[in-house]
DNA sequence: AGTGCGACCCGAACGC
DNA sequence: TGCGTTCGGGTCGCAC
């Protein structure tokens, strides 16, 4: 489940294997991935380079000449950089083949995953990316902030960090690591939490982000890729699927409920 | 506007 | 063993 971390972590990853590569072939295999016109799209990478790649909250931005392709990893997408006679796998969606021999290849289980090619000009236009909120390392990003977007929410604190329009970047994942490392209880209605809860939960996010992103990210499922990303953060995870292992804080045994419909782990006794 | 929920997907895990 | 069923999880779209 790729978060901002682990996005973080391909685009690190990435940046040291594709930029300034001449772009020879594209193929596209499952054409529902692509939000933009498909045509167009292979025309416009097709003699084209990769300059360089950024990211915002979960989705990840190859700049090229004139244009960006945005990436949405969703559930299970991945990248591989792979040799071009190699055979095509099954799940392989798009494959970008550079004139040196070597492919570009994404791969996603679920179909889950988007991309889309925005003009230069129109990125923060882009209503994908102009709707991200602060992410958890944006300095601006403070409990005025927080205070201000949780203020008549009645919906649980667990929900409303999922929500990207709020932080941008946690999934189900850190969303239940920093409210652990907040001691707050997932079920809180938004609206409850006071200034010092909001500032707890700035500084847990942007430090658990932080240390995981050294670590290169969480590998809950594990896979083998070309691209060596297999992350280490799991083995600081703290809450999350540890249902019934003892707290590490106080022994308690780790509850597992839904809340919103996605799986949530917390202590009762630590979290109020 | 805020909230709740099914849909999108498919492999893994589960139940019998 | 083998088969059918359920689950998961980020985000969107629709209904209330």
């Amino acid at each position: 489940m790729p978060e901002l971390a682990e996005v973080e972590t391909v685009r690190n990853v990435l940046k040291k294997r594709i930029l300034n590569k001449r772009i020879d072939k594209v193929k596209v295999l499952y054409e529902k991935m692509f939000d933009s016109d498909l045509k167009e799209f292979k025309e416009i990478l097709i003699g084209n380079e990769f300059k360089d790649i950024l990211r915002v909250g979960k989705w990840l931005i190859f700049e090229l000449n004139d244009h960006y392709l945005l990436s949405h990893l969703r559930m299970e997408g991945k990248y591989f950089i792979k040799n071009s006679d190699e055979e095509v796998q099954k799940h392989e969606h798009v494959i970008i083949s550079f004139t040196d021999g070597f492919d570009l290849r994404y791969h996603d289980t679920r179909k889950f995953g988007r991309m889309k090619l925005v003009k230069k000009e129109d990125l923060w236009n882009t209503e994908e990316i102009k709707k991200q909120g602060k992410e958890p390392m944006d300095d601006t990003l403070d409990s005025t902030y927080l205070l201000d977007k949780f203020k008549g929410k009645r919906l649980p604190i667990k929900s409303v960090l999922l929500d990207q329009e709020i932080i941008s970047g946690l999934g189900n994942i850190y969303a239940d690591e920093v409210l652990y490392a907040s001691g707050v209880n997932p079920l809180r209605e938004a609206k409850s939490l006071n200034k010092e809860e909001c500032q707890k939960i700035i500084e847990t996010s942007k430090s658990i982000l932080l240390k995981s992103i050294e670590e290169g990210g969480t590998t809950i499922k594990s896979y083998t890729s070309s691209l060596g990303v297999t992350g280490n953060y799991q083995n600081y995870l703290q809450v999350h699927k540890r249902e019934g292992l003892p707290c590490n804080r106080c022994g308690n045994k780790i509850t597992r409920i839904k809340v919103g419909g996605r799986s949530t782990y917390y202590c009762e006794k630590c979290q109020k």
